[in-house]
DNA sequence: GTAAGTACGCACCTTTTGGTAAGTACTATT
DNA sequence: AATAGTACTTACCAAAAGGTGCGTACTTAC
């Protein structure tokens, strides 16, 4: 019921410089969440953890990607100032990947998530079957 | 170079139960993940984070989503075990949402990306026009 | 000389996601 | 008596995401 949507943070200091609203239809704020949450951009963010990558090493670890989708959102992070593009001038090319200060922190916020679903993923799975249970039992 | 993907933990901890590793196409945390880091659901979520809402009061909440994804991904996250639903059966219906605590503890990690990213939202702008502005001096 | 690897871009097509509008069943308000 | 509100579902359509295969330009290994 106070000016701030959340209670957390008073105003004063958060509204000092222009911050952004997800909540809100039109922040560009949305955009860049997606660029990092998108079925890609998680994985990608993720591999980097453990430090810089080449186009193709990244192709073999994250399993079931294709080459347009990692160009695509590798493209997507750069713009974005997360991951940092180091591209060596030799034949054949020889491209780099890491994260940048800034990709680094998001990239450990989105690994800190993936960690606890994967640590918690048979617990999640035993909630999955019994609600499709318990639906199936209700449409019978 | 030893058995585990990722050097943090050891394996002796990490492989006790079946661990998920979304890195592999096949695995179902991906399904998950996907729940989570949606469009959609990032942002219920992070809603939820400050308690219970009614499906109308999300609705309004997250500008722009539509009845039908907000159903959607309330069941999604309802099946994975991260949303409590309570239907107080009257007449109208009065439907709460909440989290669970698996869900709090996700909707946190999640909250906390959102919140980093809302605060830093100006510092990305300026990387993606600069970005923008370098790619148009090269094709032109 | 043929194949494979490097890091992509492009065109075409399919799949998934998401929006719109309507309907439901009932009540409370005007 | 008509309208609005409650929490949805369903059918239909548009838009976005994503996959496949091909091409590039050049080198190294077989």
């Amino acid at each position: 019921m106070n000016g701030t949507a959340k209670g957390e943070l008073s105003s004063s200091l958060t509204e000092k410089l222009s911050r952004g609203n997800v909540l809100a239809k039109e922040c560009p704020s949305r955009g860049i969440l997606q660029d990092v949450t998108s079925r890609w951009g998680v994985l990608v963010l993720f591999s980097l953890l453990d430090g810089t990558h080449r186009f193709s090493e990244l192709r073999k670890k994250i399993t079931g990607i294709s080459e347009k989708m990692l160009s695509q959102t590798l493209q997507a992070l750069e713009a974005d100032g997360f991951v940092l593009r180091i591209a060596h001038p030799v034949i054949p090319p020889h491209v780099e990947y890491r994260l940048t200060d800034q990709g680094g922190t998001v990239a450990r916020k989105v690994g800190d998530l993936v960690n606890w679903i994967e640590l918690n993923l048979e617990d999640i799975l035993h909630s999955q079957k019994r609600f499709d249970e318990c639906k199936a039992r209700k449409e019978s």
